[in-house]
RNA sequence: GUGGAUGUAGCUCAGUUGGUUAGAGCGUCUGGUUGUGGCCCAGAAGGCCGGGAGUUCAAGUCUCCUCAUUCACCCCA
């Protein structure tokens, strides 16, 4: 066993599960782009406060779950635990907010201080999207169907999508109060949890899992909704009105709240029943007062992330792990060590031609060098040695139904510039 | 931060009431007569039994501590 692992909480991801990895990017990448988001690629440190005014003091992410630390001139500075806070300081800095809409798509690492569980990691990557620049509530149901599309094209079946609203900064301090006071007068019911979020964070009182928490919240507390002003209605009708329309199914959950401080409106998340007890494979939702409380102007905004470990899990739960082998398109076998050299110089050729290439560069046996092709699940094997040189040929061997012939370089080069095609 | 379960070969796991030199399957490597893969056969490499302390004549096995993994709470993606 090697004396130094890798951090708890982090992993390495290894082939051939970073071939999914790929795989998965590259598609979302499109999918992204499809509905005319660009790529933004923001620093994963940043300075503390960031975080702290963004995210909201009160937060778990913020309290204890930051890896924060002083660098050499004494500045704090903080691992990145989300993505938004990035994109709105960026887009903030370099003026990318005026009057047009912006739409920004990103992907990486963050990094959140917590005891590891299934689909939860120190270290875990996002996918993530934000759209800046307007009010629309046909612009968070074009956010909630980009993202249930995309679980859809990468063929992930069994996604539920789970909405609630949580109307405007009005709306929300008006529920609060109601909710708190409402509260109280049951303080003694509560589960302990309870009765210490009822101060600190009282709208997680709503997705408490202890049953006599939510018997409470059914018969005893007011909705959301009997604090909606009628704008927030709309706007949250005219966003399931769309859904409707594009015939996205979803589940109107009144308890469903979020653990950052900055979301206004429409709040999503999309859940997948592989996953055991963290079942979120994504959420998000508007935040229109976010950019405007970072000393920006008021602006609109809508985003989402995706937690790719968990997207993982989902996927690999469907699909089997064989699939992810990588494989090249031709293995090169040398007889003798002046074959090596040859067969570089060939492969050197119809690399440039965009044919992956396999060989061996060291002297070996032919019996592991065949046994190495058949494990590269190479369907063509050429072959270089004594016989070869003295014909001026290669020996192309069709590994499937084990048929060999001898072939000029540049039969070669036209053979494999047609399979590329 | 709290609670439960689990740490033996690269992987999945055996290992008796403590008792000689720690095992299997898979994987890896090397062979099975001149230069041909998969299947088969033979052989080899690979272990501080997570780490430390203790009990004992004797610890992979018992006790304690610690680290890690894992599941759940909390929270979130």
């Amino acid at each position: 066993m090697n004396e130094i692992q890798s951090l708890r909480g982090t992993v390495d991801i290894l082939p051939p599960q970073s071939a999914l990895w790929n795989e998965v990017e590259r598609k979302v990448r499109e999918h992204f782009e499809r509905y005319g988001y660009e790529n933004i690629r923001t620093p994963i440190i940043e300075q503390s406060e960031l975080f702290m005014r963004s995210i909201g003091e009160d937060t778990d992410i913020v309290e204890k779950e930051m890896y924060t630390f002083t660098d050499r001139k004494g500045r704090s500075i903080t691992l990145r635990p989300e993505g938004t806070a990035c994109v709105v300081r960026a887009a903030m800095q370099h003026e990318l907010l005026g009057q047009k809409i912006r739409k920004f798509y990103y992907m990486g690492p963050m990094f959140r201080y917590e005891r590891p569980q299934a689909g939860r990691q120190r270290q875990f990557h996002q996918l993530g999207v934000e759209m800046f620049g307007t009010y629309s509530p046909l612009a968070d149901a074009e956010t909630i169907s980009m993202m249930v599309r995309l679980f859809e094209m990468l063929g992930l079946k069994g996604v539920s999508v789970n909405i609630n609203t949580l109307g405007d900064k009005e709306s929300l301090e008006k529920y609060r109060s109601v909710l708190r006071e409402r509260a109280r007068a049951n303080f003694d019911k509560f589960c302990p949890d309870c009765q210490r979020r009822l101060e600190r964070n009282v709208l997680r009182l709503l997705d408490c899992k202890v049953p006599t928490c939510q018997e409470i919240f059914k018969n005893d507390l007011p909705s959301i909704k009997d604090c909606l002003s009628d704008e927030a209605k709309k706007h949250y009708e005219t966003v399931l009105r769309e859904l409707d329309a594009m015939g996205i199914s979803y589940v109107e959950k009144p308890q469903l709240v979020r653990g950052l401080d900055y979301y206004t409106h429409t709040i999503f998340e999309v859940t997948h029943n592989s996953l055991g007890s963290q079942d979120a494979l994504g959420g998000g939702g508007r935040y229109n007062d976010l950019v405007e409380s970072m000393g920006g102007a008021p602006t609109g905004a809508v985003g989402f992330a995706i937690g790719e470990e968990r997207l993982m899990i989902a996927l690999s739960a469907i699909r089997g792990e064989e699939e992810n082998v990588c494989s090249t398109d031709l293995f090169m076998v040398s007889m003798d060590e002046e074959a090596i050299g040859e067969n570089l110089v060939l492969a050197d050729a119809l690399r440039t031609l965009g044919i992956s290439v396999s060989l061996l560069p060291e002297k070996a046996s032919v019996k592991s060098q065949f046994r190495q092709a058949n494990a590269s699940q190479s369907p063509y094997v050429l072959i270089r040695g004594g016989d070869e040189r003295a014909k001026g040929v290669w020996n192309l061997k069709d590994m499937k139904n084990s048929t060999q012939k001898e072939v000029t370089k540049e039969e070669i080069l036209a053979f494999f510039k047609e399979i590329k095609k």
